[in-house]
RNA sequence: GUGGAUGUAGCUCAGCUGGUUAGAGCACUGGAUUGUGGUUCCAGGGGUCGUGGGUUCAAGUCCCAUCUUCCACC
């Protein structure tokens, strides 16, 4: 996989870059529409591509392999050919379920054993079968297998996890390097830094993890509820670590604000679930702020959804119509804010990567900070 | 007509033998949600307890009357 630099802001550590894969190019800064379960939930393959113009999206090895299962993805020829998503593709490896997903599941030095959430079975993954089973689903990056430390977290705990996560990159590093792609296109490894919110810690891992060499460097364990500023702050320290010429990926990030502030500290790509389970729940994002539309002052709100939006439902739609769509459990309003909300994205990312390019990111992202922060 | 039930928040109901400012679920009004378990959590507003009398220190609760709705039997 190839990554080349094609501007950097000089005011801040903002970068736009050129990621290149066996599916494609991707353009950086970047947002990665999450496709947890083979799917971007409520939105068809075809919106997803000519709508919201995704480069590339996200599925989850853990919700893969309990459904539908190895062999079905395997016979499929694969994630892509399943899904019929022929553009990059990148596979979280199931650390984070091993966070969210806790109490069902024991964590030792061999791996994770856990139990379904479907059906109650007993599963363990450990860094070797992560890297098979993602090997199987055939995204063109995958993750190293972690442990996302909860937040507050104990100092030794989040040091425990860091090690073991460090020791869990040797052997999924080694497994990757011992086996070959399924599916004749190349792969590629993104190993994660973690360290919770302790700087010694997190300067540990960055180093640790930038030693590896990867095409690609993940943060992990952000976003879990710390304070934006503790969050910033570790991304910024982890960005003056990482190297330079490799994109920086921040897991699970986040708001629209986090996303530009996080662009400002140098990271490259961005995944979150924010505006497709947001958007299922009555939020939209526009450039101007967000609202509700479950609330009762769009109930005779006939102006259009979002008249400065991209997507095809922004001046298709009034906020009337879609607080009624949502208030009625109408499936629709979640299909159309999912829609919407991805557009949005994508056109914050696109407009971020144009304004380093003109050299004038540092002022345009304070002013849009502002804008999509107020509440409407 | 007779007998038996019923009446408490917008809706469906809980309130044991009378005892602090009458509760729940849903709905309603807001808020939260960050590598997704089609959500889930949090907060808030809202009731002359059908009506009128009575007993009692004290009545949603007991007594009488009346009205509502339902059931059964003539």
């Amino acid at each position: 996989m190839k990554f080349i630099i094609q501007d950097t802001d000089k005011h801040t550590h903002a970068r736009a870059g050129l990621l290149e894969t066996a599916h494609g190019k991707v353009e950086t800064p970047i947002f990665m529409p999450v496709g947890t379960a083979a799917n971007v939930k409520a939105v068809h393959m075809r919106d997803l591509r000519d709508d919201v113009k995704a480069q590339i999206i996200l599925g989850n090895t853990y919700h893969l392999y309990l459904r539908p299962g190895l062999d079905i993805i395997r016979m499929a020829g694969g994630l892509h050919k399943f899904t019929g998503w022929d553009r990059p593709m990148l596979t979280d490896s199931g650390g984070y379920q091993v966070y969210s997903l806790t109490g069902i599941r024991k964590l030792k030095e061999e791996g994770v054993t856990f139990q379904s959430h479907i059906d109650g079975s007993r599963h363990m993954f450990t860094p070797e079968n992560v890297i098979d089973t993602q090997r199987i689903i055939g995204a063109d990056i995958i993750m190293a297998f972690d442990e996302c430390t909860p937040y507050p977290c104990e100092y030794d705990y989040a040091k425990n996890s860091m090690e073991i996560t460090h020791r869990w990159l040797k052997r999924c590093t080694e497994r990757f390097e011992n086996t070959q792609p399924h599916y004749g296109h190349e792969q590629t490894l993104f190993p994660i830094v973690q360290g919770s919110v302790y700087r010694d810690l997190r300067k540990q891992s960055a180093t640790e993890i930038s030693s590896f060499g990867a095409d690609g460097n993940a943060i992990g364990g952000l976003s879990v509820g710390e304070p934006h500023e503790v969050m910033y702050e570790m991304t910024e320290l982890i960005c003056g670590i990482l190297p330079k010429d490799k994109p920086r990926y921040l897991m699970g990030v986040g708001t629209p604000a986090n996303i530009l502030e996080s662009i400002a500290l140098g990271v490259d790509m961005f995944d979150c679930v924010m505006p497709t389970r947001n958007g299922r729940n009555g939020m939209i994002f526009t450039r101007r702020g967000f609202m509700n539309m479950l609330n009762n002052k769009w109930k005779d709100d006939y102006s259009m959804l979002d008249k400065e939006g991209t997507s095809f439902v922004d001046t298709q739609y009034s906020r009337a119509y879609v607080r009624h769509l949502f208030r009625s459990g109408e499936l629709l309003g979640g299909m159309i804010a999912s829609l919407h909300n991805l557009s949005f994205y994508l056109w914050l990312v696109g407009e971020a990567r144009e304004q380093i390019r003109a050299g004038t990111f540092g002022l345009w992202k304070n002013e849009m900070v502002k804008k999509v922060s107020t509440r409407l």
